[in-house]
DNA sequence: GTCTATAGAGGGATAGAC
DNA sequence: GTCTATCCCTCTATAGAC
């Protein structure tokens, strides 16, 4: 279990960063839940910076991992920008609120080194979204309003709010902006988890 | 100074809230800018969700009586959507973010009586948000995309990720996003803080 | 209404055995 | 690589003097 604990770590860390936020998780939480100490996280992530950091680069490969996976199979700009919003309601569905978003609001307790990865993972997804939108854009298929970066900043912003207001709100908040995203782009109203085979 | 340290407490409480989130702050950071001990605090409001209770009480009936004076002084849609900008651009300005918001994302470590305002806040915002909508869409002052109420969410969740992605990108995101909310309703764009007299 | 003093819990982090 | 044990700090909260 050399690197396999390392691993289990940063999953659970993710899950718990994702719903209690940074000062919200704890070395101790992590260790319960793979049932070992928390002397022995440390030993993988000596500081609470460290843990941060591999956890936000981890953010920034997976995502770019996937891009690459729709570029490397030719994605259309709809199959690419449905994978995306696809993402992001899996992270309604677990209850989970955008990392971005975490960061944005305890910015102020978060370490610079931690903060400067967020910086390089908002820039990472918008430049990807805005490119997405470009073509969409050049085949007819989007109706982008403005330039293609602000708008791919809309969008970003209105499925991070989303997550967050669902918490208040209930999960309606999140559908409603989500729909409201694909009409404004002239996408078809996608039908809601129907039963099929 | 009977009720006038309980005022001050809620006045640091708030800025504290703002600017490093729910776990974020603690009584002997509001003690400290008050030049008081925690204990003093913990007189006023005995537990923390007492403190964020009233907390949440305050910015709604701030909110409540804002609108209350936009309402007798018979101000137009315009000028009460510029007048909900300039309070956003103001907690901008201050570094701060949307206190949905925060409650959005730590949500899970917040007391339910906290988050049961946060809801009837949110509900105030979005119900006057919609009606201020609705007046500008039937004087064809706005053009309203959607119903009102989508609407109405599309414009808070925009600048309330705004706050936060402002944080992580800087100020022009959140600028950005606010001027794409006013050429959505079709207003004209805002000259930026012109030096004038 | 504010103070001192303190309890009690939990967090981050380290030393050293195994 | 994981453990036990421990240190030190901060946090919420309370008791009781003034």
């Amino acid at each position: 279990m050399a690197r396999g604990t390392r691993q289990r770590i940063l999953e659970v860390a993710e899950d718990l960063f994702q719903h209690k936020g940074w000062a919200g998780f704890s070395y101790q939480q992590i260790a319960e839940r793979l049932d070992i100490r928390s002397a022995a996280v440390h030993y993988h992530f000596p500081s609470k910076t460290d843990l941060g950091v591999a956890l936000l680069k981890r953010y920034r490969s997976s995502f770019n991992w996937w891009c690459e996976q729709l570029r490397q199979r030719k994605a259309t700009p709809e199959v690419s920008l449905e994978g995306f919003f696809a993402l992001e309601r899996r992270y309604m569905d677990e209850g989970k609120v955008c990392p971005l978003g975490v960061l944005g609001v305890e910015a102020e307790g978060v370490p610079e080194e931690v903060r400067a990865e967020a910086h390089a993972l908002a820039g990472d997804v918008l430049r990807w979204l805005t490119k997405v939108l470009e073509q969409g854009n050049r085949q007819g298929v989007f109706h982008v309003a403005g330039t293609p970066e602000s708008h791919a900043l809309a969008l970003m912003s209105s499925l991070q709010a989303g997550l967050q207001l669902a918490r208040t709100l209930g999960t309606d908040a999140f559908y409603t902006l989500l729909e409201q995203q694909r009409e404004q782009l002239g996408l078809a109203r996608r039908r809601r988890a129907v039963a099929g085979g």
